[in-house]
DNA sequence: CGGTATCCTATTGGATACTG
DNA sequence: CAGTATCCAATAGGATACCG
């Protein structure tokens, strides 16, 4: 079971990115992926594919122009796939990709997060509020 | 073993928020989540204690100004702590909350994957790029 | 249905300089 | 050391109207 010397640590190595430095493209990646849309949608898409429109009635309230744009750069990214189905009217159909399902499991850990913890992050900001008042 | 029925259900009823919706106040919460800054903040603290002159370098190229406004929204949220050591010249620490630890479980793990799958988002692009090529 | 195009305002966030 | 304050350019993102 000790078979992962050389060929592991050369993995290691290699993918020696660092989100911290400004600089390193993960680190503009990890800002792509910091981004509310983004969670909405990948979320959405994580139970099955959905249409255009069931997205966007899912995501309440998000305008045509940023559910477009999101849905455009996560599928250049490979989160998600477009398919056309050329019948009339025409019908378009979002999945999320192996890679998108996988990071669907970490984006709707978030999602979940502020919906059950939003109860203590408010309770923490009464109190931040209280104690810094007139002082 | 089996005392989680009533109780829980109204638990589960409680916290009916619901991230989709824009009005829900979740949402929001879910849009300061989403934020580069909070994850590297929340990730740099993730090991440990740090002091402000160390949380700007480890996040290298984070203007001051950022740094500070994450710092005390995250704060004012429960999700980290300021300890000010009143000694010459003055000495500040953040450190997570219990909170703020859970919370870094799911943020590191997003920060890690944008390292950990940087080359296939790429590759992806890469070929989104070449089949929307003059086409 | 599934978008695109345009306009316009608000917010983000970097650079810079100063302070207790 | 640990910020604060100000200015300003760029971007995000909503509203709206139209198109294949």
């Amino acid at each position: 079971m000790a078979t992962r010397t050389a060929a592991q640590q050369r993995e290691q190595a290699r993918s020696a990115y660092d989100a911290f430095l400004r600089d390193c493209p993960t680190n503009q990646l990890l800002d792509r992926l910091s981004d509310k849309w983004v969670s909405l949608v990948v979320s959405a898409l994580a139970p099955g594919p959905l249409r255009y429109s069931d997205l966007a009635r899912r995501i309440a309230g998000v305008s045509p122009k940023m559910l477009t744009q999101t849905l455009r750069t996560l599928e250049r990214d490979g989160i998600l796939t477009r398919t056309v189905t050329p019948s009339v009217p025409v019908r378009v159909d979002y999945e999320l990709t192996p890679l998108g399902r996988n990071l669907a499991l970490l984006l709707t850990a978030v999602k979940d997060w502020a919906e059950n913890h939003f109860d203590e992050v408010h309770a923490a900001r009464l109190r931040y509020d209280a104690d810094n008042t007139g002082a």
